[in-house]
DNA sequence: AATAAATGCCGAAACGTTTTGGCAAAATTG
DNA sequence: CAATTTTGCCAAAACGTTTCGGCATTTATT
């Protein structure tokens, strides 16, 4: 058993011999087929038919005989025949693919996207191309570039943070797309888009940190780029108002959806002389970030500050306190972003746009009434 | 189960839905092309060119002057062209594109490992597909299919736990693969494995409990079909022994990668009248489930019961205890399947396989001394 | 200056499918 | 039984690239 063991680090780069030799060793002289795979057209000549005629009994359709068919089914399962999704997809000018791109996928809200997404898609005989960009517009134009290029039918999007003011048309060109979650605050779009209500969900959040007594509450926004935070800073301030509470500006930070972010802000609001009582940040990563940084400066919670995020994540009660949060119905939000999509390839008629979907609060440990005022 | 389709009030955007119409308007005549895209050939004839040279101009090889290539570059920006990689592939016989397909995308270990293949593919000009067959066979061989039908020019496969006895040749033919992490215990393969050793992994992890002074320590494990549990479970048997401890059969337990038999088997360890004072879990989810069910008992980490899981995860410090682990390097993992897989595509001359990679015990504070034996 | 070699470009043939139009034979009709 | 329709199959033309062999020019070599 020879074993070798790398060194994580090492870049030792085992070099190339010669490339290609000169002569190509064309072995099989019966087949005009040089390579590797098993063409359509061997598969004709095992079963004695054209090549035509095999096509026509792979798309089921047509005037194929029973006895031609069942031949052609025991050429192709003997020769382990697979369509040729490239050809195919070359002929037909239509590849019955979608993409779906999303900032991150270590969040886990983005993995149920890319799950519901796939998931229609598999159902309606699409299959899916999937993209993470890493919150980077680089890489994001990337993938879409790359998902051009392979001419998939359309996609679904869930753009970066810094890819909010970018136009797509010079990207995607005629490659319908359709927002998912996130949309940009300038209205540049192709299909549509599909979400939860922003603003409702997070009025009624701060509804519920005002039941619980709560008068000055922080909150850890995302970017106003973004329609998505702008609208959920809206119901913020919506709730707020309705209570008769004048916003107080230095509460509201603006952070970048990321776990940094998160504990930056938290840090910044909870060391002010004057602090408040609760936090409510409007995504999961940034409600990760200020978790960490409530209990680097071991301030309990909920007693001594309250903490309401976005987002569930499957490990959420494994934290103490457990996390109180909007709930957001990922996995259908791309469902139907998949299903619009498709719909729109298709040419099906389209259902209104914006979709938005209903949230859930999931109320768990991290919120209770604040201290007593001088405590 | 969330409440679908709630367009109530439309908040920003109205969106016009001018989408498409019912008649296709074929709006030009000059090009033979009919549709979509543009082709090269549109290329050719705004550059005043032959298609063979826009394509020498594109693939910046052989002799295309100075000012012909300025003019064609010209064209391709003002017509917005991008390369049909469909066309391409089928032409040259190549993707360059392989596949990775992992178990879990939820579970961050695999996104980090689908990460390091991205870059280094990247990095190689080639670009990835992913697969998430959620240990499920059933889709990853969906997958599979799709990428031998794309084909791919080879996959990294970490295959479902449910996948460890299946035959690969039937589904991928000629494309050669790479297993990552996991692999089967019998040894179909093609181009080999990287993972780490897991033998030494798991033998430095039991050895670092029984220095704390554990002398009975429960061993949650993976599937045995799989070469990794196995590897891991024996890594755990060689350190009893060393230690000249007979190892207790009831105290090994066969989970199945995922938090419920974590959870079920923790159960049944810390239910015993005779428990453990240490639980290994050879996955991070197994380790998760242990977690939650030491949780549910009420029983205090690590005082009363000692925890050692696989693989970290970023929010791992969020826990309390904060986790001991083992961490393995799954980016590393990723990206060096992704270099053999790719030399091995190109002709290049292997590096020795399997490449096992070095792992790192993370010490955290869900280990300690076990208590008095009578306390 | 005559020849050879390099340069710059082009037409046509693939790559593996699907589709269209056609052609026989069989089945149906009058 | 003749005329028609249906059935079963096939050949060839696309789809958008790359590559191979040519063919003129120009440039270099005697």
């Amino acid at each position: 058993m020879a074993q070798t063991v790398l060194n994580s680090r090492a870049p030792s780069i085992l070099v190339a011999m010669a490339t290609s030799g000169g002569k190509h060793p064309r072995s099989d002289s019966k087949t005009k087929n040089s390579g590797q795979h098993i063409t359509i057209r061997e598969v004709a000549k095992a079963a004695g038919a054209s090549v035509s005629t095999i096509s026509a009994a792979l798309n089921n359709s047509d005037y194929v005989s029973a006895e031609m068919r069942s031949r052609i089914q025991g050429a192709i399962k003997q020769l382990k025949y697979r369509p040729n999704d490239l050809a195919r997809g070359l002929r037909l000018q239509k590849t019955h693919t979608i993409a779906v791109i999303v900032p991150d996928l270590s969040n886990n809200f983005y993995v149920d996207v890319v799950r519901g997404a796939k998931d229609y898609s598999t159902s309606a005989n699409y299959t899916v191309l999937v993209g993470d960009s890493r919150e980077k517009w680089d890489e994001e134009r990337d993938y879409l570039d790359s998902f051009h290029r392979r001419r998939v039918d359309g996609v679904v999007r869930v753009p970066a943070m810094d890819a909010l003011t970018k136009k797509m048309k010079p990207i995607l060109g005629n490659i319908p797309w359709i927002y998912a979650d996130r949309y940009p605050a300038s209205g540049d779009s192709s299909v549509g888009r599909v979400g939860i209500d922003n603003v409702v969900a997070a009025d009624n959040a701060t509804r519920y940190l005002l039941s619980l007594g709560h008068r000055s509450i922080g909150i850890i926004s995302g970017d106003i780029s973004s329609g998505t935070s702008a609208d959920r800073l809206e119901g913020f301030l919506q709730a707020l108002r309705a209570a008769n509470i004048r916003p107080d500006r230095s509460m509201i930070l603006a952070g970048h959806n990321d776990i940094e972010s998160g504990h930056k802000h938290a840090m910044q609001l909870l060391q002010r002389a004057q602090r408040p009582t609760a936090i409510f940040c409007t995504n999961n990563m940034m409600a990760l970030g200020a978790f960490a940084a409530i209990q680097e400066l071991g301030m309990r919670c909920p007693e001594e500050i309250s903490l309401l995020g976005f987002d569930d994540f499957y490990w959420s009660t494994l934290l103490r306190p457990t996390l109180t949060v909007v709930r957001q119905p990922a996995r259908e939000v791309g469902m139907i972003a998949a299903r619009m999509l498709i719909d729109h390839v298709e040419g099906r008629s389209p259902i209104e746009t914006p979709v938005l979907l209903a949230t859930q609060l999931i109320v768990r440990d991290s919120c209770s009434p604040p201290r007593q005022m001088n405590a």
